[in-house]
DNA sequence: GTTGCGACTGAATCGGCATTCATTATGTAG
DNA sequence: CTACATAATGAATGCCGATTCAGTCGCAAC
């Protein structure tokens, strides 16, 4: 009767390692070190070394998108919304260094982020960010003939690309601090007023 | 004295090797076979299995953004440039599938893609957008207080995701048909008029 | 104190594939 | 034709670390 807690000791765990040697590099033996286990240990809780960090990033990322759904539902109008989603976004990432080096560096190996095993996983995220636009053209404050699934990738792209810069760079500067700027050139746009 | 010609074939066969198994599950033999050499003679021209993953991205994105500069250079004002960086990223990306596999989803292995061996390459591309944004920020057409580093990003990141979704996709739908549509959205926003 | 049982251990195994290099082919010059 | 140089070959090597599993531990029941 595996004990519900080394699963997370271990997740924890391979979080730090991968975040420090990158997944190729980390082994098996680091993972247990680093959660005071044996490596033996590890497959009483998990199939391979890659079913970890499958495992791993649909737990965080589907916690991720649920803290995002359940903020939100608590705005008052998309517009709300959709700035409340793009602070919360930077927020989770700034607020857990190793898991942000992770999921922006890390988790892209191969296919496994947007396609494979955590496919799913993203694909609510792109929901929850359709879901507020679609209800700010239907509510009039967004642009009627707005193309929603193009928005929507545009706007997980330009996040997603300022948390990778941030995560590459020394991450000097607040994250969170970008996010009202990239609010306000999403809804209003770069060009001059006329 | 190693033929020129190829180094180019070796390249040539990887990207449809890489982008047909991944570069994790390619075998130096398959690139050879495909290329229709020895495994060994892969040796005279490269140092290591990485190293022909290294070279082939840095001989495209440079080729890539030499492709960009040279275009952009013949547009008249800053709109126009953008307009046509836009298009182009995403017609060189959908003139060659394979390549765009490779770039879009086997790069981003680790950290070869913006840090590592191409990060200058990158880097230039960065540069290349970020001199158009502020090239419209100086004669008038874009806001005067746009934040340019966080704007290029949003851009890049917005472009990037949106080949990357395509080629996930079936690629069903001609990506460059999306440009217009994306440029559309950063010049004017997601808001609706007043 | 002995038996049983699940959790845990970590040294030994084993397979896969990048890399090497002794050998062969191709080419050129005298 | 012979001698030398350079390019190409592909079978054999060697490494590395994920995975396995025979054995140990801790503990509860009787």
């Amino acid at each position: 009767m595996p004990e519900p807690d080394k699963h997370q000791q271990i997740i924890d765990a391979a979080v730090r390692v991968f975040a420090r040697r990158g997944y190729h590099s980390a082994r098996v033996a680091d993972i247990a070190h680093e959660a005071g286990i044996a490596s033996g240990t590890i497959y009483l809780y998990f199939e391979t070394k890659g079913d970890i960090l499958v495992t791993l990033f649909r737990e965080k990322i589907g916690g991720f998108v649920a803290d995002v759904r359940k903020a939100i539902a608590g705005e008052p109008d998309a517009l709300a919304k959709l700035r409340r989603l793009i602070r919360l976004h930077f927020q989770i990432l700034e607020r857990d260094p190793a898991l942000a080096e992770v999921i922006q560096v890390e988790l892209r190996q191969g296919q496994k982020f947007f396609r494979g095993a955590s496919s799913a996983e993203v694909g609510d995220y792109f929901n929850v960010i359709a879901s507020v636009l679609e209800e700010g053209v239907a509510s009039g404050v967004f642009r009627h003939d707005l193309p929603v699934k193009t928005a929507t990738r545009a706007l997980f792209g330009a996040m997603d690309q300022m948390a990778t810069s941030w995560v590459l760079g020394k991450r000097t500067y607040k994250l969170a601090d970008a996010a009202d700027a990239l609010g306000d050139m999403f809804l209003l746009g770069l060009a001059a007023k006329p």
